[in-house]
DNA sequence: ATTAAAATCACATCTTAATGTGATTGTACA
DNA sequence: TGTACAATCACATTAAGATGTGATTTTAAT
């Protein structure tokens, strides 16, 4: 196995030590640049000889913040896995790193040997995640729970068979009804939801509006 | 620590024995209810003294989908968490899950002791996922510059009016043109994305698919 | 027992969408 | 200076969708 090659960027002295004397003891990983601000860490790279496959990437910087400097790394090393390891756990802050390009999300509170383990797993093409952050991952694409009563289970059945696409007839034939059954559906549907095309059925379906 | 009350959802009989079989073996996690059906599921919990808190639940099983069976669940336990534990492992399935409501994604594959060890963060409000579906996960935020150029300019200006919801006419009207080269540019879309509907259209478009 | 709501089906009519063939114009590129 | 492609329009046909009126049946609630 190669050695991986990792950058740093992290303002805290202290931290930013610890990281380095713990990665220089592992011989898997080689620590090739260590900056304190994205700026400075764009100028470093330019004349480094190995460029590196990771970067740790705190988000509370000086100069430009960790999740706005993730576009201008990408974009000068293109083939990085970026992982974010910082204080911030919310929601927001999540979302925007990952949004950015992040792969993978871990707290400062960390132990080291995981931050490892979490650089291994990113190396092979994974990503790895503490389970409190992976749940407020997974939260962001749970149903926001409108369940509004405007249709019936029958009429949503017959939604979900629009908005895949499918044709009266088809919908007929899924449903063992008759097409007529189903235009009438339609039409109380249409009604419910005070619309009249397919067209904006389909957004509503798309936007949870339903 | 209390018991942690589980469900089973899965149809392959190999499976849901040697499950259950482990489970129990393991004080810490009572299986209370193992169906083949989602169907099945939700008729047995309605005689059940203790309802499960976690659900393991499969894709692929007779009737309807797992998926489609995750907002049925949570309807009639809503504090229930939902693990899948499935053979798929493509994106859509995995993203679709999500987005139903499930917190946690495991692959068949996935030893039995880790299975235990994700109904245990799961217990604890967290999520626990294999590092290569964390990745497929994160990799749904990530910045698609997809720009792909399938559709010319004016392909895309007609595209967005059929997804606003106008038809035909109203779109020549917007446009300055005659419905008949509304009726051409639609033409020369569907081609280009192979595909024969306003559904799949729309479909497509809230997709990112071009 | 009555009522209300949901689901089913029929028939009719009009509008819109899907698809084919064919043509013209302008522009960009080799 | 062709040629390829985008954009425009016309005509025609078949399929699908939208909408109205009216009716039966089953089930749940009053």
């Amino acid at each position: 196995m190669n050695t991986i090659t990792l950058g740093i960027i992290e303002d805290d002295e202290l931290i930013q030590e610890s990281l380095n004397a713990f990665f220089d003891a592992q011989p898997e990983i080689e620590c090739v640049q260590i900056s304190s601000s994205v700026e400075d860490f764009l100028t470093s790279i330019k004349s480094l000889k190995k460029l590196p496959e990771i970067i740790l990437l705190d988000i509370n910087l000086l100069g430009m913040s960790g999740i706005k400097g993730i576009p201008l790394l990408l974009n000068e090393l293109p083939k990085v896995d970026i992982i974010m390891l910082t204080t911030f756990e919310d929601n927001d802050s999540i979302y925007k790193a990952l949004c950015a390009g992040a792969c993978s999300y871990l707290s400062k509170k960390t132990p080291l040997k995981k931050i490892k383990e979490a650089i291994e797993v990113v190396s092979k093409g994974g990503s790895y995640m503490s389970p409190s952050i992976a749940r407020k991952i997974v939260n962001t694409f749970a149903p926001k729970q409108h369940k509004s009563n405007l249709l019936t289970p029958r009429q949503k059945e017959i939604v979900a068979e629009i908005v895949d696409g499918k044709s009266y007839k088809m919908i007929a034939n899924d449903l063992f009804v008759s097409i007529d059954t189903v235009r009438t559906h339609i039409k109380n549907i249409y009604k419910a939801l005070e619309i009249n095309s397919k067209a904006e059925l389909i957004r509503k379906s798309y936007d949870n509006e339903l």
